[in-house]
DNA sequence: CCACCGTCCATTGTGTACAATCGCGCTGTT
DNA sequence: AACAGCGCGATTGTACACAATGGACGGTGG
């Protein structure tokens, strides 16, 4: 238990207050990339404690991280009960989809509009870090790079509220996908997002709009959300034994 | 200085550590009603321990409801210096408005499918209080209850994601209209919003997304966006004379 | 007289101690 | 033996103490 990562503590040992918030964004970081790559499984615990011994860092910190993640939907908070990674139900997975949809939609005619050459290029970029993990069989490092693909392009729509609003429908998407995805196809269709590139590159609104489209509905088709699989999720599992339920889930799971 | 509030101290006065989060969402609350009411100006210091001392809470309680507010965009958290009422550049009100009119029209057409008889009754006490408001004089209370019928509008649009952006989207257009409105014409139409329900009661989405629209444009109207006066941003008061900034400004249009 | 620089002070960032709460196992009773 | 009530341990919530930062002020030199 005594052991810890090493790049947090650059310095000495304790008392280092300055670099504000750099502490915070490393923790943040390396929780957020566990939960996208999987490392970290949905339901899972997240005692602040054990977390602040892995990362060298007080609880004050792990605290902030975790609220952090908690507003983006990737981490659970109960109250008086500890946080755990998010486990998405089925409704909840087909409004994050819906949402993304909607953003998405936007994201692609502005960035069309907007994109400038440099940020194209970092676009190809990023598909080709997404296919080499891919080749390399990283499935993690894939969801998320992917999902880092999307956030770019909504960087591209030269939009703040969108660009974040974006970002936590992205990470919630990487969870629903780690969570739900139909395990036998390669999932994400990084020539998809090729195409997509070219299209904005020309300038080519409706062309674009409507590859972004279809990708959405090659990613949803990809997940079964119709009939899940071993939940740990009481409410839903047992869901057709209830009959007077409202339409929101209590999202309570033990 | 020594005044605090009374509502906060229900209890003794330290200790109190249950009800969690509680203290928290008062602090929170009160912060937000005042910048939202304007009794709080843009650019004011929101100082951790003056905070503390009216609140009778600690900073550690401050600070999550600083944290909060941030992540919602009307307070700004400099690092090492402090927190700030935000105070939206032309710039960021336009993209603001843009993201609204997406979500906007969004969750009309979802309202519309969705909001049961109860929901539609909540929004027309809804107008009634925004109505009494405005004719009690209380400008700001009226703001806040215009904000707050969107929000519940997107409540009804029974999408979780939708409603947490909507959040944060019509805080920032409460900021936004405080700081920018053009003084002198009533500024929220609550009649508006009225045929709006009007509309959503009958089921006629297209009806009902036109009048959202047209709702937008009302408020956009009412703003003088174009000749800001007195900014306290320097780089936006001088932009014409620099050349190599920002790729000018990426007209607000859809 | 103005500009530069070193010191001070106010304020934030972080760690840590302590108190309250929740879940869980134990014991006693029926 | 099963269930209810109760204390206990573990973990979170809050307050506070200390360290570090950044700006302000005043002194000194040009």
């Amino acid at each position: 238990m005594n052991e810890q990562l090493q790049p947090l503590k650059k310095q000495p040992r304790a008392g280092k207050a300055g670099r504000s918030g750099t502490q915070d964004d490393i923790v943040y970081a390396h929780i957020f990339e566990a939960i996208l790559e999987q490392r970290l499984a949905p339901g899972t615990k997240l005692s602040e404690e054990a977390l602040g011994e892995i990362f060298g860092v007080s609880r004050t910190i792990i605290r902030r991280a975790l609220s952090r993640l908690a507003h983006e939907g990737v981490v659970l908070l109960r109250p008086n009960r500890g946080a755990v990674v998010a486990s998405p139900s089925v409704e909840e997975a087909r409004q994050v989809f819906l949402a993304r949809r909607l953003v998405e939609r936007a994201i692609t005619e502005l960035a069309v509009q907007h994109a400038t050459a440099e940020q194209i290029a970092e676009l190809r970029q990023m598909v080709n870090d997404e296919r080499d993990s891919f080749s390399r069989g990283d499935r993690g490092a894939g969801i998320r790079l992917s999902g880092e693909f999307h956030l770019k392009l909504a960087e591209a729509a030269m939009n703040a509220p969108l660009i974040s609003f974006q970002r936590s429908l992205v990470s919630q998407t990487s969870l629903i996908i780690a969570q739900y995805e139909s395990g036998n196809r390669s999932h994400c269709s990084y020539d998809e997002h090729t195409q997509l590139i070219d299209a904005i590159e020309k300038r080519d609104g409706e062309l674009a709009v409507n590859l972004m489209m279809h990708h959405m509905d090659h990613i949803d088709s990809k997940l079964n959300l119709d009939e899940e699989g071993a939940s740990d999720d009481l409410h839903a599992v047992f869901s057709h034994l209830l009959q007077t339920k409202k339409p929101g889930r209590p999202s309570a799971k033990l």
